[in-house]
This record gives structure tokens, C-alpha cells and sequence, in this order.
RNA sequence: GGCGCCAUCGUCUAGAGGUCAGGACGGCGGGUUUUCAGCCCGUAGGCCGGAGUUCGAUUCUCCGUGGCGCUACCA
């Protein structure tokens, strides 16, 4: 979600100044816990679901291609050499075991963690030497003993870092690929990347990469972290939390425009308008790196789904048939593909859905009764309604009030219930609600005019029938 | 432990020395007497603490406290 928000506010600096949306794969991690190639496909849909279609990235090419560090190493391995031809970087023969042993004495005696620095006073012939005779090894960055490394933020500001707590960090890996810190200077350099937006997890790193681009002499892009997100638990979000996750609540039915407008409010305002619902447009005209905040934020789901109910809410009745016709389908109310009569009955009642919707998965539970008749009243329809003394008579009133057309309008249908209270000396309300129950079998639903309506005079004649055995069969005495 | 960042209602935030500290989500109450929802109205709720600067600090500085992050041949 973090690196989601991360992309939007890249997406919309680059909309917003003409620029280009570029989009890398850093899979440089080879790991296979953590390596998956299908979250890939992840990462894509994310990026197109909520419309942040990038100017260059792997999937179309772009004129700094290959957009994936996997391809480029020989750029990273040349590089490095460079950085250890000018001492900027030396070679490490420290093998893991060691390290884990330096590490965990360092903690047991309380001492600041990182790499004794012992290779690095090997002499340059000598690890020249090792290295070309096979010796497994690694690259590192020979970070300044004294003094302090600064850069400014566009977020954060003026930060600096001393460099003796800044640790000798590998950048390329005895296998012979690059960590990020090598690579993503590299690429951005290579790239003309003009600004890097990250996650302010990455800050204690930037020292590094600014001591990079100073060593090869190249031009630092305009830094820009932003403030994480943090789960209910105040904690950063976690990686699982990632673009599979990510997909997975987009197929509950949230709206592109919903997210897009959530996540760009967590820590982005617009300063002082008193307003959240931003429409794509109305954002890109407002965004700026000035507007974002530097405090974390918690991820606040039920406002998530306010502001979703708020987009479908704002739908026309078009593209909300559209929304609403493939989660019908998936729960077998509605036909694939559909028929005519379908099509249309989605039309009638995706308006008469949307006040209770949140979440386009919440769909077909609003709709079912105008779908499929019910198997029989729920507890409360039964206990409230169908017992009533007058409720046999109420429905059969509306049995023989039903007109003998193909369909009724809300219209008649309140003239029907207008007339079934009057002949009966009694208010609308237990008709109502008599009725909304022996129709649909519920107590909830949307207004019983558009219930009539909708449903029509024959299925009416079928449903309110056979409500008057739930009646009966209600009414009966224990034996 | 070391380093770094942050600190306004429960949550997201506006505020850039003098404001009745504003809005939104959520909560609560009321209205819309056809339910639920929606919509409308109202209401409770906050400047972490201490010094300093200043005529005056939520706002500036310092210290403390708290939270979070980093501390891998992961990103």
C-alpha cells in the first residue's frame, strides 16, 4: 500500500510537470522467499487498476530500456569497478560466518552494529591479487571516517548524517549482483531520474547513495520521502501488505478513483479547503511536493470505504450496471452472458442499491430479491410482520389490487398501498412493511414503491401467493 | 544500544505568533414518521511535558518523553 501511495505521488509530480512516470523492476533480490516472478503481474494490474499507467517501464520499453536490474548488471559490475579503481569502494573477503559472529558480539557487548572495516585495510595489490584468483568476495563502500555526509529533501528538508555511523554497506554481492543502494544510483543516473519518491524508511540510507553519486561524480536527483503508512497496529505496513494484497482488496469492489483519492489524502493535503473528494483532475491541479505532510499515517480502512461508498454513490446508472453486472454473475443471479431482460433488470435496480453499498462485493447480497424469490422470510420478517393479526389480509388485499398489466408503475404502486391502508382503516406502515416482507422475505431493502415496480405485477402475484402459506403456516396453532 | 524521523480531536488533517484551534472519517443525538441505508442538522472530542524567545506561543529554539523507522551479500 506504501509503495502504492509512493507511486501515485510520483505519478501525479510527473503529470502535474510535464514530466515522465518511470517505472523499474528492482529484482536484485534473489531470494527465493522473497523472489515470486508472479507478483509481477501483481505490480502491473496495481499500476493499471488505478490508472497510473507509467510513460516507460518494462511492459512497453522506453528509450533508458531495460527497465529491469536483472538485465543491466554488466552496467553495476562496471560501475563498481570504477568505484574500487578510485578507492571509492574496496573488496570484502569476509565471509558471512564471520560477519554474523562480528554482528552478534557487537550486540552481546552493546557496541553500534556494522562491518569492522577489516578488508578494507588490505592493500589494493593484495585484494587485486585474491580477487583474481577466485576468491569469493564482495564490493563495499568505503564510507568517510570523519565528517558528515547532508542533502536536502523537498519533504524533510536540510538531513545529515555523520559519517562514522554510517556503515561500509555491500554494493555488489559476492554473487556478482548489485545490492538496491548500487543499483538505484546507477539506474537513476542512467535513467535521468530527476526525483526520487520514497518511503521515509529509506532515509537512514540516503547517506550512502549521495556519497554514490559524489564518488562517480554525478549529479544527485531532488530526494523525496514521504511519511509511511502504518497499519491499525501503528506499525509500518508490512511487505505481505503488498501489491498482491493490494489486488486482492480491489477485487471487493473498490473504485480506481476511491483508492486513487484515499491513499494521495494519506499525508498529501491540499491545505486549507475544506474538502476530501478530489476528482482525478481537481488532484493534479492541486498536487505539490510542499502539500505533503511529514507524519506517519494509520491506514484507516473505514474511511476507505466511506469514501468508496461516496464514488459509487456518485456513479451514473450506466457505468454502475457495469460495476454491479459481473459480481451478479459471479453469485449466479444473473446469467453469462446475460439476457436482454437481465441487462435491463440490472439497470432498474443497481440505483436502488447504491445507498447501502460500500463495496461493490456487497452487490448481489442487496440485490438477490430482485433476482431470485425468496426461499421463505427471514426471523425477523416472520416474527414482526408475517404474525400479525392483519397481515393474511393485507396481502390478499394486494393480490387482488395487483393490476392486470405487464407492469406498475411506483406511482400506482403507492396508490395501491394508499388504497389497501384506507379499505383496511389502517396507517401505511404495517402495509409497508407487511408487504417488504411477503415480497422479499426482509425487513431491509429499498423503498417498497420501487420493490412494486420493479418487480412487476407477475412476479408479485407468485411471491405475495406464496406468502400466504408462510402465513398460514405461521398462523396455525401449535398442535 | 547507535543513528534518523515525527509529535494538533480515537483516525486523516488545516493551521506557518494574537483563531470561539477549522474540516473529514468514526462516535453520540435529532430530523426525513416506509425499514435499512442515504441525506440534512446538531454534539462530544485535540495542540505530549518542561524551560527559553516574545507584550503574546499550538505555531520559533532547546531539553525531556513518547511513537515509528533503519541498523542484512532484503528492498
Amino acid at each position: 500500500m506504501g509503495n502504492l501511495r509512493t507511486a501515485v505521488f510520483a505519478w501525479l509530480l510527473a503529470r502535474a510537470n510535464g514530466g515522465q512516470f518511470v517505472v523499474r523492476l528492482e529484482d536484485t533480490d534473489r531470494d527465493p522467499e522473497r523472489y515470486r516472478p508472479e507478483f509481477i503481474a501483481d505490480i502491473e494490474e496495481s499500476l493499471r487498476f488505478l490508472g497510473l499507467e507509467p510513460d516507460e517501464w518494462w511492459v512497453t520499453g522506453g528509450p533508458y530500456g531495460p527497465y529491469v536490474q536483472s538485465e543491466r548488471l554488466a552496467l553495476y559490475q562496471e560501475t563498481a569497478r570504477r568505484l574500487v579503481a578510485g578507492a571509492s569502494a574496496y573488496r570484502c573477503f569476509c565471509t558471512a560466518e564471520r560477519l554474523a559472529q562480528m554482528r552478534q558480539t557487537q550486540q552481546e557487548r552493546g557496541l553500534p552494529p556494522g562491518y569492522d572495516r577489516r578488508c578494507r585495510r588490505l592493500s589494493p595489490g593484495e585484494a587485486a591479487q585474491r580477487a583474481d584468483a577466485g576468491e569469493a568476495h564482495t564490493v563495499r563502500l568505503a564510507v568517510p571516517l570523519e565528517g558528515r555526509t547532508a542533502c536536502s529533501d523537498a519533504v524533510y528538508g536540510d538531513i545529515s548524517f555523520e559519517n562514522r555511523t554510517v556503515d561500509d554497506q555491500v554494493l555488489l554481492k559476492s554473487s556478482g549482483w548489485p545490492t538496491y543502494h548500487l543499483a538505484v544510483v546507477v539506474d537513476d543516473h542512467e535513467m535521468a531520474i530527476t526525483h526520487v519518491i520514497r518511503g521515509e524508511d529509506w532515509m537512514p540510507s540516503t547517506p550512502k547513495q549521495v556519497l554514490l553519486y559524489q564518488a562517480l561524480g554525478w549529479e544527485q536527483p531532488v530526494w523525496a520521502h514521504v511519511p509511511l503508512i502504518l497499519g491499525p497496529d501503528r506499525k509500518k505496513l508490512a511487505k505481505r501488505h503488498g501489491a498482491t494484497q493490494f489486488v486482492e482488496m480491489a477485487r471487493e469492489g473498490y473504485l480506481p478513483e476511491a483508492i486513487l483519492n484515499f491513499l494521495v489524502l494519506l499525508g498529501w493535503s491540499a491545505g486549507d479547503e475544506n474538502r476530501e473528494v478530489f476528482s482525478r483532475a481537481e488532484i493534479l491541479e492541486r498536487f505539490g511536493l510542499r502539500g505533503i505532510s511529514r507524519n506517519p499515517a494509520i491506514f484507516d480502512y473505514e474511511k476507505l470505504r466511506w469514501m468508496n461508498g461516496e464514488y459509487i454513490r456518485s456513479c451514473p446508472t450506466d457505468r454502475l450496471a457495469e460495476l454491479c453486472l459481473p459480481r451478479l454473475q459471479g453469485a449466479g443471479l444473473v446469467g453469462r452472458p446475460p439476457s436482454e431482460a437481465e441487462v435491463e433488470l440490472v439497470r432498474q435496480v443497481a440505483p436502488l442499491i447504491t445507498d447501502r453499498m460500500k463495496l461493490l462485493a456487497e452487490a448481489p447480497a442487496l440485490a438477490e430479491m430482485f433476482f431470485r424469490d425468496p426461499e421463505g422470510p427471514d426471523d425477523r420478517a416472520r416474527r414482526k410482520w408475517l404474525s400479525a393479526p392483519g397481515a393474511a389480509r393485507i396481502v390478499q388485499e394486494a393480490l387482488s389490487a395487483l393490476p392486470g398489466g405487464g407492469a406498475m408503475s411506483i406511482g400506482e404502486a403507492e396508490a395501491m398501498v394508499n388504497r389497501i391502508a384506507a379499505s383496511m382503516g389502517i396507517d401505511r406502515a404495517p402495509v409497508i412493511h407487511t408487504l417488504r416482507a411477503a415480497s422479499t422475505g426482509r425487513t431491509v431493502g429499498p423503498g417498497l414503491y420501487e420493490i412494486l415496480s420493479v418487480l412487476g405485477p407477475a412476479r408479485l402475484r407468485r411471491r405475495l401467493a406464496r406468502a400466504m402459506e408462510w402465513i398460514s403456516a405461521d398462523s396455525a396453532p401449535p398442535a
